[in-house]
DNA sequence: AAAAGTCCGTGGTATTTACCACGGATAGAG
DNA sequence: CTCTATCCGTGGTAAATACCACGGACTTTT
């Protein structure tokens, strides 16, 4: 039986992998997923380029990175992942054993790994909601595929500029609102897929323009 | 009841998204799907932007091209699909009504659009195949998903030299065999997101340096 | 066969970015 | 407090790319 804390069952209760399964199916279910909990502290890894995974990820609570290097020792960074969000479910799904990327702890963290086998293959016990997560794991892949398509497009941008801009926009509630974002200066040159110098140099101009305002990891678009 | 060619039945016997479900079944669910049979000139769109989509699509031949314009205007090309590829599934998972995607014709094409709400909820007769569609549309998605990111690690390189050596590299068997992409000049430009004369250019230069040889669509790397 | 249209390579130039090096600010460790 | 490490802005330069314009090759149309 797995001991959790109240803030980690909030979390995992309206998590999207768990939509529309109650409290009380809940605890069963964990069990039957085989469901064990990981504390990462900051900057370990949870999954190296090249590992075998057999398990899903379910951040509940920190923040983890999910990266890839490139051929040239460049780190892309794919996405960066909040309570709720899962990892690897694309490669469970796929069948994938190798992992094509990596995830670090980009602050202290604690993950449940849930079984991939458990997950997609019928079990006498937890017939009931095998379906319902079956269901929710096609909503999360669908929106994670919406969202890599997002991502795409800002790095569809041929300028630096309106890369930043495509990425910042999404995420400001209205202009003028403070928008924290998840990554240091380097994280977002990976994000952007740019040279760290490069990205301060036009935040600079962008800032002199009076395109937008910023301190730290906050930004403002004006 | 629909009338295929032989051709397209074995395109339709060998798409992932009917993987495991036999042949002489097939006729049925497509009744039960509500199938159409969609002929498309080069050229036309099966979807734009913005449109409401209530279908998922199913290339039985022909080619498709799925892009998006961006705010300036410029288009990105995020994918060329073939026969036996499908398109808005992701959509059509995420529940999403609005298309933020177009998708044309590249070539003369014939499509097989299938139902939204009767693939994702049971109906009665189609029960038995129901789960298996289910399952086969949650692999069809994680791998989508998966190439989303190597598009991505694509687009993540900084130098266009680079780019186009990642994006030819895992279409080509073994150096010197000869790779025939699914686009002309402009087309890679706007899959590559750069500009169409600074790829000549490039193409040009890395030829000179012995790195590769193209003919029109034909490309081999050396 | 001529005309029109498309595709693609090329030259030249202006912009943009990468790259390197440095130093100030800040936070954390001893 | 001092030392150290990290983060981030800055300047300067080399390199890469975008952008524009043009013309030749090839296709399709009439």
């Amino acid at each position: 039986m797995l001991s959790l804390r109240e803030s980690q069952r909030a979390v995992l209760q309206s998590a999207r992998l768990f939509t529309a399964i109650g409290e009380t199916d809940l605890d069963s279910l964990l069990a039957c997923l085989g469901a064990r909990l990981v504390q990462a502290e900051r900057d370990s890894f949870l999954l190296r380029a090249g590992d075998s995974v057999h398990s899903l990820g379910l951040v509940l609570s920190g923040a983890l990175h999910v990266s890839k290097e490139n051929t040239e020792g460049e780190r892309v960074l794919i996405a960066a992942l909040s309570p709720g969000d899962c990892f690897a479910e694309a490669l469970c799904c796929a069948g994938i054993a190798e992992s094509p990327v990596s995830v670090v702890a980009a602050a202290d963290s604690a993950v449940l790994l849930l079984d991939f086998q458990r997950l997609l293959h019928n079990c006498p016990r937890t017939c009931a909601f095998h379906t319902k997560l079956i269901e929710n794991m096609l909503g999360m892949l669908a929106q994670k595929n919406l969202s890599l398509q997002g991502r795409m497009e800002v790095l569809g941008h041929k300028t630096l500029r309106r890369r930043i801009l495509h990425y910042l926009q999404p995420l400001s509630a209205h202009p003028g609102s403070n928008v924290y974002i998840p990554f240091n200066r380097e994280e977002l040159a990976e994000y952007l897929c740019v040279d760290r110098s490069a990205l301060s140099h036009e935040l600079g101009r962008m800032k002199q323009d009076g395109l937008l305002d910023y301190h730290k990891n906050c930004f403002r678009l004006l």
